[in-house]
DNA sequence: GTCTATACATAGATAGAC
DNA sequence: GTCTATCTATGTATAGAC
């Protein structure tokens, strides 16, 4: 599924790639997209603890970028979603995984927020959580694209940038014991 | 396409849609990647002289955030890159597109940031595209899954943002006087 | 230029032998 | 539980009538 999309994985392909054979694939998954679901919700319980584990983390911010800036199962959720755009058996279930993921980092950042030392006018947790999601979310798909070099700045930057908010938040807790 | 994903796009689902006869598409379209390359290069030449109109216009942010945040040919360009995927002859001319477009925006905001003062260490011109770009796009697909209540507050607050920083820039213009 | 018909390949899914 | 065989549906693509 990562090497050539969501559409290349059939009963064939897959039992290919298990040594097995391709009728057996519809014995443990009946339909295809059973297989999808079973995918999904074994990777999600895994990706909502590491979730909670990074936002309860010492660096939150900086644990939230490495999960969704480096971690493969960011991009097996994105090509989950482009097969639930035409899977509609799928759709509910990857929405609701978005949502609930969502929900807990908005949370979780609206609680932190106070040590980060950012304008909460200018920087509500709604926002600041897309900014990292939606900028880890772009560094991923140009190193997917891109010649190697093309992405290393933005996430090198995006890595200093994020120390620098690190750093300066233990600045505060030391400052307020 | 976008309502049901590029797998959905097939010579008699297009035939349909257009009131024509499914032999005919082909006719036109002697592949189904030819019907593909046909809607990327009519949509790229657009694409481009829209970023660079975006980044011409008396507010460059803001105009790139509404192109990149609300134009449809961000999410048709999204599902080609779905597409692209798996089916190899598009991934070079979609690479190609995105790249283009990618540099066109990094030199004009290496040019333009003097003025909006922002600290060039923390913000390179890198960083600051990709976190316009990837908000946008994380924006975007918000809206194309949540109910329309979960995304407004993330896409206002980045407006908001984006109005700062536009206006403390026209603040720089009028002092440089 | 548009239609009908069709060849060909592949996917999803099921039945039944082993 | 795994295999082979097969049915059915759908997609790509081509040929030839109109």
């Amino acid at each position: 599924m990562m090497a050539d999309g969501y559409a290349a994985v059939t009963s064939r392909s897959v039992a290919a790639e298990a040594g097995i054979h391709a009728g057996n694939v519809h014995y443990y998954f009946p339909s295809i997209d059973d297989l999808f679901l079973a995918l999904l919700s074994r990777g999600a319980d895994r990706s909502l603890e590491r979730i909670a584990a990074a936002l309860g983390s010492p660096q939150p911010f900086k644990a939230l970028w490495n999960l969704q800036a480096t971690h493969r199962g960011v991009s097996i959720l994105d090509e989950l979603m482009a097969a639930a755009r035409h899977r509609k058996p799928l759709r509910a279930h990857v929405t609701a995984l978005a949502k609930t993921a969502h929900r807990m980092q908005i949370e979780a950042i609206r609680a932190l927020m106070p040590q980060y030392d950012l304008d909460e006018e200018l920087f509500p947790p709604e926002l600041v959580a897309a900014m990292l999601q939606g900028t880890a979310l772009l560094v991923m798909r140009q190193q997917a694209l891109d010649v190697p070099a093309e992405h290393e700045n933005a996430r090198a930057a995006a890595e200093a940038l994020i120390d620098h908010l690190e750093s300066r938040r233990d600045l505060n807790k030391g400052s307020s014991r």
